[in-house]
DNA sequence: ATGAAAGCGCTAACAC
DNA sequence: GTGTTAGCGCTTTCAT
């Protein structure tokens, strides 16, 4: 059931066999015929294994995800995945579990072994021994979302859109806006909740506008997390709640939405929303937000991982967009 | 790099090196120490292509999953990742990509390369060709969420789900009641869908009620599938409306409960709305639900495989639970 | 407790 | 256009 069975029922060697298979052009087109039927009757089964051995090469990239059930490293795992599949590799997937999860055995048994060929990192920002580590098996690797010391990366600007987010609000009149963001996932050292939450104080401080402490909320970058924030938020008098609240996350704006209708105010008449990501649902509902587009990242790491692979060339990546859609949770403040 | 530089440096054999670095009893200590020191200090990465080549075993397994971004195949990825991380295996992820995606190129050239020791498949039916295909392999399977005609499966039993939703409907005093759900989505061959849709049926037929076949909607298994589906139901005059909407997924039902808002109807007073799934959205709105685990069945699918791989065992599954989650979107019909 | 040697199934020079 | 010959880096008898 190898390689060899064919050759001898072919009657040629391996080596004509190996190259056929491959479709080599070195190959008579006849031959070619001959083996790929006497393969499919013999139920051939390239072993990559084999194969991987013989070239250092396994046709397999690493993704590595901080938690699995997000939005985002979903649709980029997505993106990253297309790609792959286009080219011809498979995917290995190291969910490093969240908080639970044992980063370290992640990162040193499972990914080490010289299964895949190279790596895309979602949001994740190394540390000094796991950089180490990773840098041992001398593998291309590019990180989606989230600024990567040393290493190159595709993601939007989340200080940029942090601000494209305070202008459109600054620009309706809003003077009173907080901001419902997230921390660092528990041991998941992701930086883009910090950069949102250093590009919204800036881009408020830049407009010349006041940050209030008790505005900045966290909204643990979930849905339900929106909810409670918003409730927290809603929960003061008229006088003192801020006219519009901006969400790094639309999962969480929709949350803050849910709040502001059970707290009986109106979006975007008594307060506007917006959100970041360009979610589906946010789309069905009017949600305002800065969407970006986490397929396309995932592809474009791919693609740039793959080209480090084919031709060793590294070069620099395209900025990933993040627009503005204006929809129908953002309005001018109430009088 | 290898095991010989090891073997070298040590003055040891390959042999005892290779004994050494999986801990093997018959190994000194001391010797163990000795090579797990060098091997640190040499920054030995082992090569997984060579031990599966060597063992035939890759310490890996596939899953299979139509498309990546539902909630349900990310709930239950995240159950086989877990397990199999628990056990060392690593996961790789074949996406078919839905009906844009080339599905026979994934069954026939990535997944059958040995690259696993055995499948998961998530919800897929596979036809005549791709059973013969992945049998070549006598890899352990099974599949996860929809029945698979001769092989292990692990899920809920999709008619009795919809019977359980409609038996509390009914027990509520609904008798008009609209189903919405989805159709196979192409090419994609799940069998969900049809199974639920079936039971919605035979549930009413059994409590003596009509099924309107302008009642029977496709959602098309999403959110905006779902708002648009409330919508069609809800444009009508209040007589000719249903009493309550039982929804195939809570995705859908959560469009339901929108659609029903944008017409100006209350739930449950105007109308009841019932889900399956137990999403975590659903919780937050209080959506009353059939709830299933699909992380647990998850974890179950990848037990069973390991178990198979491990001791040969092939033993039935247990059942996947589901159960009734009332909260407060369904009640009594209006008068 | 350790070593020697034979493979696992393929690919890749290098001949012809 | 095809065959020969070496490996790729491990694991695994079988010895000792």
């Amino acid at each position: 059931m190898g390689i060899q069975e064919i050759a001898t029922v072919t009657g040629l060697s391996k080596s004509t066999v190996s190259r056929a298979l491959r479709g080599m052009s070195s190959v008579a087109d006849t031959t070619i015929d001959q083996v790929r039927r006497v393969a499919d009757e013999l139920g051939y089964v390239p072993s990559s294994a084999a194969a991987g051995l013989a070239t250092g090469r396994q046709r397999a990239v690493g993704v590595v995800v901080p938690v699995i059930d997000r939005w985002f490293y979903v649709q980029a795992l997505g993106g990253v995945d297309a790609e792959l599949r286009r080219a011809g590799y498979d995917l290995v997937l190291y969910n490093l579990g969240g908080p639970g999860g044992d980063r370290d055995r992640a990162f040193r048994r499972s990914m080490l072994r010289h299964r895949v060929d190279a790596l895309v990192l979602l949001s994740l920002v190394l540390d000094e021994t796991e950089r180490a580590e990773l840098e041992l098996t001398r593998h291309p690797m590019v990180v989606i979302g989230g600024p990567a010391p040393g290493l190159r990366n595709v993601g939007v600007d989340d200080v940029v859109v942090a601000a494209i987010a305070v202008d459109h609000l600054c620009g309706l009149g809003h003077r009173e806006v907080a901001y419902v963001g997230g921390q660092d996932e528990a041991g998941m050292n992701v930086a883009v909740p910090w950069l949102r939450r250093d590009g919204f104080v800036d881009a408020m401080v830049a407009h010349g506008l006041a940050v209030r402490e008790d505005w900045i909320l966290d909204g643990r970058f979930s849905f339900a997390g929106g909810v409670d924030a918003g409730a927290a938020l809603f929960a003061t008098a008229p006088a003192s709640r801020p006219t519009a609240v901006f969400c790094a996350s639309d999962e969480m704006a929709l949350g803050v939405m849910l709040a502001a209708r059970r707290a009986g105010l109106s979006v975007p008449g008594d307060v506007s929303v917006l959100g970041i990501d360009g979610h589906e649902y946010g789309e069905v509902v009017g949600l305002t937000t800065v969407a970006q587009d986490p397929v396309a990242q995932g592809r474009t790491a791919a693609r740039a991982v793959l080209a480090e692979l084919d031709e060793g060339v590294a070069g620099p990546l395209p900025a990933a967009p993040a627009h503005l859609v204006v929809r129908s949770t953002t309005g001018v403040p109430r009088a």
